[in-house]
DNA sequence: TTAATTTAATTAAACGTTTGTTTAATTTCA
DNA sequence: TGAAATTAAACAAACGTTTAATTAAATTAA
């Protein structure tokens, strides 16, 4: 039995090699990087998971549990508005980005690869199926005649672009933002609350029919 | 002397190597791949670069100079609104992003990893200077009435957001477009249009002041 | 509870490949 | 004839993985 509060050697390795694949890359990541940085014999990540691909693949599907299917009841929901489902949509997206950027990282780069098709395909579905929740409620915005008639996949991909293009680099988050380099943006409440703020007044502003407000 | 029309094998090399890399990354790529692609010796790529490192920067070096200095111009341009020059921005982002998708994968991908700080830091100054152009254009739009008080450096990044994240996978590109395999991105004046179209509708909904007009 | 036995975990060393690069010989072309 | 281009072969180093031996832990038998 695994004892209570100690790790388990396979979660230190796994853990380990989810912050190595997202810093260096999976190709850049020598199985021996891992073992010494989970301290541990090269030998038992062939033994614990049989090859380095297929560790990288227990590492996915171990960690892609958190994005399935986050948005399935939302689209059901009635006790919101449909403005007020798009900003739940933002603060969930930014939330799961704020709790492990590392993933996050790690998933993109993947997908930007012509590698591992398999491995592709299953973050695809993952990805995808909330993707169309989400379009789901757009489409219910304008179906009601709250919402302007926009280009709905593309207003996602402003959504979730956005966010990505201010975390998936570090420095470049710094660099835009004219932080320093003590500054962690993954840490920084301030800046959570600041992307939430415009992604939710560029939400307003697009979808919404009437009348500005100016807040 | 060069002959006419014939294509030098430093740059065969060059695309071979570009085309590769933003395939499968610098480290999934080795020498022998690109020494094969552009039909070459495996010896010819450390006689010409010196390392298959300084190919890579050479590369970079070569490739960067369209990026360099687009915007300088715009910021003291009399003959267009505020408003018009964001639109001349967003349609510049979007035509550099699909001249060349491979370099702007290559580019950020290499961004997002924590290696090579040197050519990290030169790619971050070319990009960090257009985007200090872009947000003067901006701040003029504020300062002249034009637009609201929203957040410049936010706003931006959901211009270039959205191109990336729509363009930096082919695949998910189509599945969030659900466009066949035979569909390529890249060479769809339609998509062109409609992201330029919809980033422009984003934008003066978010920036204009004034009662929103439907088109 | 001990002792014996089996199973699992861990190790150092070696495996065969592949990596980027260099060498030294040869060809090409001005 | 001489410099540049090109080649096949070899280089050491690093790669992911396997092996075989050893230690630790769990299970069974007394």
């Amino acid at each position: 039995m695994r004892p209570f509060l100690k790790m388990d050697k396979r979660e230190i390795i796994i853990s380990t090699a989810m912050k190595l694949f997202a810093q260096k890359g999976y190709e850049g990541t020598s199985v021996r990087e891992i073992a010494s940085g989970a301290d541990v014999n090269p030998a038992m990540i062939s033994y614990y998971f049989g090859s380095k691909e297929k560790l990288f693949e227990k590492l996915v599907e171990y960690k892609a549990g958190f994005l399935k299917g986050v948005f399935a009841e939302l689209v059901n929901n009635t006790s919101f508005s449909q403005i007020e489902k798009v900003h739940v949509v933002v603060d969930s997206y930014v939330d799961r980005m704020f709790h492990n950027p590392q993933f996050h990282h790690l998933l993109h780069r993947e997908l930007s690869l012509d590698r591992r098709p398999k491995m592709k395909d299953a973050i695809f579905e993952i990805l995808l199926r909330n993707f169309i929740a989400v379009k789901t409620v757009v489409q219910q915005g304008i179906d009601s005649g709250e919402f302007n008639d926009v280009d709905i996949e593309l207003t996602i991909a402003s959504i979730i672009g956005t966010i990505n293009h201010l975390l998936l680099s570090e420095t470049m988050c710094r660099k835009i933002l004219q932080k320093g380099k003590d500054f962690n943006p993954y840490q920084s409440k301030k800046l959570k609350e600041r992307i939430s703020d415009h992604l939710k007044k560029l939400m307003n502003a697009h979808l919404l029919k009437n009348i500005k407000t100016k807040k």
